[in-house]
DNA sequence: ATTGAAATCCACTTGTA
DNA sequence: TACAAGTGGATTTCAAT
């Protein structure tokens, strides 16, 4: 992870789709060695795909929410099973394990608030190894597209 | 938004990197057809843009947190000053103006855990808006890369 | 590791239906 | 709106450094 390598993922984050020419244009090399550098980084696990970022209002998900959630008990069986089941569910956006008050933090998108309300009723409580959990709709959001590495110290 | 739309969307979400023609292939449609529905795509805003995806080791960011907020007074001006000046810090990854209990939840990626309680003392408590607050480690997580378009009803 | 050149492949436009 | 064909440009390989 030289300088050149730091500009090449800064690059792709902001726009995966660049032709390849003009990564290189950007950062002064050859084409040939643009696309060394970004295989070499693809095989090294640094990139680790390239997604299109979609309006979540096409895909008719206008409702946005939190939910966090405690679960017991707290072993790692639970806690995988319970994984497997919440990254499986179409309604949820990401899924985070979590220390302090809660266990699981769950983002979810769905049609509107009656479905947020279902997804929680229906699939969620349904689960007997949640002893509580507590939903925050979401009324804004800013997002960090190009993330930089950060300092060694 | 056909199904056309619709497959399209899910073959550049998992793969922004692919070519047209490979694209085409896998939908069974010209090449100039699938190029015109992408730009379109791109043209209505249905697709936001193309980003990798960075292994958050690489960027030096081995920890993670969740940090929920609470500001007072609610108003406007403090919650879009108080959502500006928290997207602006390279450690934040994503902020939530949330309803609940809390008011925003910040996801922060940074070097470690020294760093995360730098981030919350010299960085948050700085803010005399900041009622309170309140941070969760994230020990996992499972994302979602591919999200399909929700039922209409 | 980086490059330039050659060959292959692709994006993009045009013309047609 | 979809397609086929053509051209200019891009990707990729490879020999050399």
């Amino acid at each position: 992870m030289d300088e050149l390598d730091s500009a090449l993922v800064q690059l792709l984050q902001r726009d995966a789709r660049q032709t390849n020419r003009e990564l290189a244009r950007q950062l002064g090399i050859a084409p040939s060695t643009c696309l060394e550098r970004v295989r070499s980084l693809e095989r090294r696990g640094v990139i680790r795909g390239y997604h299109a970022e979609i309006d979540t209002a096409a895909l008719n998900r206008g409702v946005q929410a939190f939910v966090a959630v405690q679960i017991r008990p707290l072993s790692r069986t639970v806690i995988d099973s319970f994984t497997e089941f919440v990254a499986g569910l179409p309604q949820v956006v990401s899924a985070f394990v979590v220390a302090g008050g809660d266990d699981f933090l769950i983002h979810v998108a769905v049609q509107d608030l009656d479905h947020l309300h279902a997804f929680l009723v229906d699939r969620l409580s349904r689960r007997r190894e949640i002893i509580s959990y507590r939903s925050s709709v979401i009324y804004q959001q800013a997002h960090n597209t190009v993330l930089a590495a950060l300092d060694e110290p």
